[in-house]
DNA sequence: GCTTTAAGTTGCGAATCACTACCTAGTTGA
DNA sequence: TCAACTAGGTAGTGATTCGCAACTTAAAGC
């Protein structure tokens, strides 16, 4: 039987957080999944036929998102056949990261921006490409990125 | 038959950069060989022997993400049994998702910040959390944003 | 030469995927 | 009230993919 509660056969976690989330959104759909949320859908029919994805797997991985609560799974008051499945605060954190993801492949798949463009509500404009700030706000890349031992972090960071 | 071309199969891209991306990253592994890289592992025993992944399917990950142009596949000078495997511009550009989705994984799975943690190479102070950003740089959350037709925002974004 | 090492490939059983058909509870409407 | 329909699943089936172990090939090292 679909063994829910660990669906990526133990990647093996050190003390990183990304094994972590990938537990939670590393298979096929759940980023597609995620994407239709944000675009409001809310139902399974709605998913299904907008994402084309096959009924039985989209139920699993409803389960499976619903069980991380990373979506939530309410009974429609109006038409109790009807299921809403919401993000969670913790849906909506992944927010940066799909957006980042999406910049990707705008940028290194597709080659331009893709259609529709993700604005600010407030003026209309693009908002930025996703980076790696410093806490004062530069702009890093990989070579400027230093991985620090917590405790010398903690000490440092309370002067 | 393994087609390489399609890995997943068929994710239905409208015009959205996030179906591309998964096509290049939605596999079980990549992230994690990909974070491999960015922490300075070059061969597929090192990889093997620290990742814990399948002989075979690191072996057809590695391709596809060389395939993909994320990584470069280069024959050691000094050793020719060894082969480097070294991260191009693409795959380089993959840092901010990565290191989003390990951020979530931290807030929301882990608990805490988990070590070592990611810091700024000048000041060894800890980097932002990722988040969206305006233009303007005021950061925004899923309510602040809108999908804007790319016509619009051109025009607007002349002025 | 003989052994070791790096980077794969092959074979096989188990798990996962996608497709279609079916099921069940709630709703509509005649 | 009873047939038709709809939302959200489950079941069965075959094709892929995964993970493990064993084998291969080519280059060093001694």
């Amino acid at each position: 039987m679909g063994k829910l509660t660990e669906p990526l056969g133990d990647i093996g976690d050190d003390e990183c957080g990304l094994p972590c989330a990938l537990q939670a959104m590393g298979e096929r759909w759940s980023f597609m999944i995620l994407r239709a949320a944000f675009n409001g859908l809310k139902h399974f029919e709605e998913m299904q036929s907008n994402l084309g994805i096959a009924r039985n797997i989209l139920a699993n991985r409803l389960g499976r998102l619903v069980e991380s609560e990373i979506l939530e799974r309410q009974p429609c008051a109006d038409d109790r056949r009807k299921i809403e499945y919401k993000l969670t605060k913790k849906g909506e954190a992944l927010l940066p990261a799909m957006i980042a993801l999406r910049q990707w492949g705008e940028q290194w798949g597709i080659g331009v921006p893709s259609n529709p463009v993700l604005c600010d509500q407030r003026d209309r404009l693009p908002v930025q490409t996703i980076r790696v700030h410093a806490h004062d706000g530069r702009p890093l890349d990989w070579h400027d990125l230093l991985w620090v031992d917590q405790s010398e972090v903690v000490a440092e960071a309370a002067e």
